[in-house]
DNA sequence: AAGACACTCAACCGCTCAGCA
DNA sequence: CTGCTGAGCGGTTGAGTGTCT
């Protein structure tokens, strides 16, 4: 007995997306919020699976995403995450805000893996490549002294706390240099003792303020509008400078997105 | 100029997990 | 407890693009 596909096969669109499909997602979305995802493409007159289109939204569409490449800070939390969590790529993703999995997944595999071999790390277990052939049996535990574990933790976590404070703070021009620092605590053990495990494990609490994450029908365009202009800022304000590129959908056309697409800087609609 | 090769990243696949009846 | 369903996650793929020869 075969596992169930996601969705039926049939009649269900694949490959990229076009501007049509993105313009009617995030319509239905910034209108509705998303129920539940299988129901959404029925809903906004897609053909595509529901898994298709939470994938869409979340790694592209989702107006709170940052676009470009990781900043030096963002890379080396991300590392300094890796070390500690390995690929858990949506825990690390949940503490670099407007970045998504998929992306920071990418650019794990295409970037600082290079860099890290490049540098004589290897980047699975983030000990010194010749070490580990030297002594192939040797764990990345099993030389540590206890009490270089402690010093080391205590830098690291001095580190870590210090580069995810620039990254919250939007730091994304570092003074820090691109030279990366490469954390070797990596203890599942200790995790629970680490406070930086503690605060990666924690849930994010949403906020609920996010528009797309009710499910409001009647939310209408006056309403986004007067988010717009009320005292608190659009969720992504500030950090979708994209959206101003909206075109590259091919969603020059203003009829598309009447209302919805409003520059937080100036008011106008788009 | 053009073909080969390398690189990037959006998208898919299949699995696990959580919630519910 | 068990089975079902939907959501989410991580690994992988492949089309598009850039660079090299």
């Amino acid at each position: 007995m075969g596992r169930q596909p996601c969705c039926d096969k049939l009649g269900v669109k694949r490959g990229p997306w076009t501007a049509e499909e993105d313009r009617k997602l995030i319509n239905f979305i910034l209108t509705n919020g998303h129920c539940c995802w299988r129901a959404v493409p029925k809903l906004a007159g897609l053909l595509r699976c529901g898994k298709s289109c939470r994938l869409r939204w979340t790694n592209y569409l989702r107006p709170d995403l940052k676009r470009g490449l990781l900043t030096d800070a963002e890379e080396q939390v991300v590392i300094d995450l890796h070390a500690k969590l390995g690929n858990r790529w949506s825990k690390i993703a949940a503490k670099l805000p407007g970045r998504t999995d998929n992306e920071i997944k990418n650019h794990w595999n295409t970037h600082i893996k290079k860099k890290l071999i490049k540098m004589g790390i290897d980047p699975v277990t983030h000990e010194p490549l010749d070490r580990k052939t030297s002594s192939p049996a040797t764990t990345w535990q099993s030389d540590v002294t206890a009490e270089s574990k402690t010093d080391e933790a205590t830098k690291q976590q001095s580190l870590q706390n210090d580069v995810v404070r620039d990254v919250s703070a939007g730091g994304s021009s570092p003074t820090e240099s691109s030279t990366i620092t490469v954390s070797t605590g990596r203890s599942s053990s200790s995790h629970d003792q680490d406070p930086l495990v503690k605060w990666l494990l924690e849930e994010d609490p949403p906020t609920g303020n996010e528009p797309w994450l009710s499910f409001a029908g009647s939310v209408d365009v006056d309403d986004f509008s007067s988010i717009a202009a009320g005292p608190a800022p659009l969720p992504w304000d500030g950090a979708t400078d994209w959206l101003l590129d909206y075109q590259d959908f091919g969603l020059g056309d203003s009829s598309l997105v009447d209302g919805y697409m409003v520059n937080s800087s100036n008011g106008a609609k788009f």
